[in-house]
DNA sequence: CACGGCTGACGTCAGCCCCT
DNA sequence: AGGGGCTGACGTCAGCCGTG
């Protein structure tokens, strides 16, 4: 059940996997940002964080090209 | 029967079960690929994040640490 | 020289040619299962220190509001 | 250079992401837990972080077995 | 229990790219 | 420029496991 055969539900399983982290990680760095917001107003650089790299509800792996450029880019910005 | 149709009959069964085979065979080696995909994306997601999330606590950790002066 | 040298030596080379792309082959598959494994492994321990950092920033926010007190 | 075509380089790429990740995260939990140890000696509960599953140079995958149970148990725990 | 869907592993062909 | 090392993709066989 942990480690399924087919394929199809490892990443059903990742995607799921990876929703709620993206979302528990999101809701951190917004707790933290809101928290810290009063001490340094004008440090506030908000660089997108790129944790999920696009709007997609889920990362939708079919349209994901040779090697990630996307990701590649995030990376370096 | 006639031994004939029963070796045409054998024949034709082995070769629809092949044909099922082979289309089986692409899409699983479709679906393997699109897997180790999601594998690397999700390794590059978990850097980022990763990334961010030491960016912040040092830089909260720095703010915890002016604060106690 | 013999015709029959030729297609002989022709015959050598093929197979010896089959031959090692055969164990180039399971190589590379071999490789092919140990990046995959490299890659859940990775995965899982970015997982790790992914909730070990979330956790950690949790912590460390919650004092530091307690400190604003 | 970035997406090398023998997995041997992946592999090494990899592995030397996850050791220079695996340092600075050490390095910076090292760091919180030193500052924050004035504030609250008495909560020290010292849970091996667990990000690096053990004691291996680099995690020299050959040797993980089939689901890597031991990643689950150090989720586990 | 037999049957069929998926996948692991194999061997082969085609193709890329590094090396000489 | 050509040869050889690796890998992508194919078809086939064997085997597991859920489903009827």
């Amino acid at each position: 059940m942990a480690n399924p055969r087919k394929f199809s539900e490892k990443i059903a399983l990742h995607n799921q996997k990876q929703a709620e982290e993206t979302a528990a990680f999101e809701q951190v760095m917004r707790e933290v940002m809101g928290a810290t917001r009063n001490a340094q107003p004008q440090y506030l650089h908000l660089s997108p964080t790129l944790g999920s790299y696009r709007g997609g509800s889920l990362p939708n792996v079919n349209q994901i090209g040779n090697n990630s450029i996307d990701l590649q880019s995030a990376l370096t910005n | 029967q006639n031994p004939q149709q029963i070796a045409e009959e054998t024949s034709r069964r082995r070769e629809l079960r092949l044909m099922k085979n082979r289309e089986a065979a692409k899409e699983c080696r479709r679906k393997k690929k699109e897997y180790i995909k999601c594998l690397e994306n999700r390794v590059a997601v978990l850097e980022n994040q990763n990334k961010a999330l030491i960016d912040e606590l040092k830089s909260l950790k720095e703010l915890y640490c002016q604060k106690n002066d």
